[in-house]
DNA sequence: GTCTATATGATGATAGAC
DNA sequence: GTCTATCATCATATAGAC
């Protein structure tokens, strides 16, 4: 892996781990082994870094849309639920819910760049509901994008409230998730 | 309100808004009017703060507890709501998601005290839906915890994630909840 | 691309005067 | 209780050598 991508993957846990604030150049830098000021030759300012690290997840989370996009709507859900899965094992939290809690000391750009990710993954979640829902695999009330929303932000706490409680509780959530939509 | 008080209303505040990091002595000390180094002398380092503050928070939610005992689980659920509805409307998020992610970078007493808060939160909501539920008044299944936190992760989240959306996701996602309770 | 050196500013914290 | 003065540390960021 290049310097570069080094970087990002490295902010990008640490973001998760201990919020955008927290984490420094220097923290990267002593990882990869070079020198903090190197990483501005990268990223000039830390918002560039931001930046980056959410459009990374963007390309991510294409590329899993574009891998299901024929699979149905169950795998898809299965999909989204095992990427939280991953998060929960790593003991992380998502990005969204990382950077939403730092929302209002972010730069305009990493705040328009977090607002695009985050509808991606509503809408991805709402297309797939509403699928399973018009082919008989699912059933629930009101509209997909109010479900997608319940479940998202499900998924999205626990992984930050069972650092609190216990990690059972996360598969708690998963398991009702899908007892509660699943058609019977 | 004396100037102890006033600290620990600023510093909730403060996390809520901007995280547990992202707030410093200085941004109390201006609001209030005394020298940061003042603060010291109410709270000699910052962990102490932040225990206060979630002490606080544990005071008036007992507080709020013994007022609605005798009243009915509607009437609780509605109140457990409305704690929310009021920081949405401040546009803040709440105490238990903004620590939970920066959880990672707290003392162990601030860890120690934030779990106490988010135990008494649920086991506060738990009890009054398996009132409700014995009562005839709520409909769900599982346990009567699964439920809880199935809502708590709701609405810890949709406080952070309405920052990315928009404001009526979150009258969604408390419309949705009781309707999906309420038995029909 | 990475280094050293450095600027600049913020932060949590302490000591001691008032 | 609050002040001034001070400290050590750490952060983001820049300039210029290699």
């Amino acid at each position: 892996m290049n310097t570069r991508a080094h970087i990002i993957q490295l902010a990008d846990t640490l973001i998760r781990d201990k919020g955008y604030n927290a984490f420094s150049y220097h923290d990267i830098a002593k990882t990869i082994g070079i020198k903090p000021a190197s990483i501005h030759y990268h990223f000039p300012v830390k918002s560039n870094l931001g930046v980056a690290v959410i459009e990374k997840q963007i390309d991510r989370l294409f590329a899993v849309i574009e891998k299901y996009k024929s699979k149905s709507a169950v795998e898809r859900l299965d999909k989204f639920l095992s990427i939280y899965t991953a998060i929960q094992k790593d003991n992380k939290i998502c990005l969204v819910g990382s950077l939403a809690t730092d929302f209002n000391t972010l730069d305009e750009q990493v705040r328009e760049k977090l607002k695009t990710f985050s509808e991606l993954m509503l809408d991805w979640v709402s297309d797939f509901l509403e699928e399973g829902r018009s082919t008989e695999l699912f059933e629930f009330e009101g509209s997909s994008r109010t479900k997608a929303i319940m479940i998202v932000t499900n998924m999205l706490a626990i992984v930050q409230l069972s650092r609190l409680t216990n990690e059972q509780d996360f598969d708690t959530v998963k398991n009702s998730i899908k007892q509660d939509l699943i058609k019977k």
